[in-house]
DNA sequence: ATGGTCGAGTATCGA
């Protein structure tokens, strides 16, 4: 089972990008972030004809998640699971696919440190964790995948000194990150390629792509049964490359018998 | 050394 994510950056604008994408990377789940649309638009009959079902959780031009399936859909929770109180950001959406309950999230950025923003970060970790927990917890085949807006270690950046005093690496977001592990989940990606850097999101601005100048944070979060099955895992970088791409390359690992 | 681009919408803001 090949279960994807991709920050898409507005799906409107990536839409021939992302079925290009799945023709040929045929993932059985995909995860959408940032799809910048409200429920109204979005293209499910578009996927239904290149075989995936589809649920979106989204109310206007900013954020906005989605789980595309081609293995089944069910069990859909829109925003946090009852009694977390969601709040009015469409950020999170999960589904149970051929077995695995799977969520999409796009955790919000945190703009500066110690700004209301951050703390909203942080706050808003913390339900996805009660979250996790309402969908079943740790025993559950799990995964979470999406944009963290957290670079986990100093290896997830292209140079740690470049991001001194910034979001996505400070301690308090790294911890997030570090009680999802000790909660019972695994880094997917991470924990197939132990030593690589390669990063999953370049800056439009200054070249940032093509001088490897990335950050790793579209992570693939999974629980033990998923963790102790995979096989293989890939950030497509190519899918960076090319006329309107995202700012985000899809990643994606699979899970084997 | 700084900033360099996109996408929202159509002036700027957010990332």
């Amino acid at each position: 089972m090949r279960i994807a994510t991709w920050n898409v950056n507005s799906l409107k604008a990536r839409m021939a990008r992302v079925e290009e994408w799945l023709g040929y990377a045929q993932p059985d789940v995909l995860c959408l972030q940032e799809t910048k649309m409200p429920d109204a638009t979005f293209p499910h009959l578009a996927f239904a004809g290149l075989g995936y079902e589809s649920v979106h959780h989204g109310s206007g031009q900013w954020n906005g998640v989605a789980i595309l399936s081609r293995v089944g859909i069910e069990d859909t929770v829109l925003g946090f699971a009852e009694p977390i109180v969601s709040d009015r950001d469409t950020r999170v959406i999960s589904a149970r696919c051929g077995g695995v309950y799977v969520t999409s999230v796009y955790v919000p950025n945190g703009r500066e440190v110690d700004s209301e923003h951050y703390e909203y970060k942080l706050e808003w970790m913390g339900k996805l964790g009660a979250h996790l927990d309402a969908l079943g917890g740790p025993g559950v085949e799990m995964a979470v995948c999406g944009d963290y807006n957290i670079a986990p270690a100093d290896m997830d950046v292209w140079d740690p000194a470049a991001f001194a005093g910034a979001t996505h690496v400070t301690p308090r977001e790294r911890d997030a990150i570090r009680s999802m592990e000790q909660w019972g989940m695994v880094d997917g990606f991470r924990s197939v390629y132990p030593e690589e850097r390669l990063y999953s999101y370049w800056d439009y601005r200054a070249g940032n792509f093509h001088e490897h100048r990335g950050m790793r944070i579209d992570l693939i979060m999974v629980t033990a049964s998923l963790a102790g099955r995979l096989c293989w895992a890939l950030v497509d970088r190519n899918a960076r490359k090319g006329k309107q791409p995202s700012d985000h390359a899809p990643v994606f690992v699979d899970v084997c018998d």
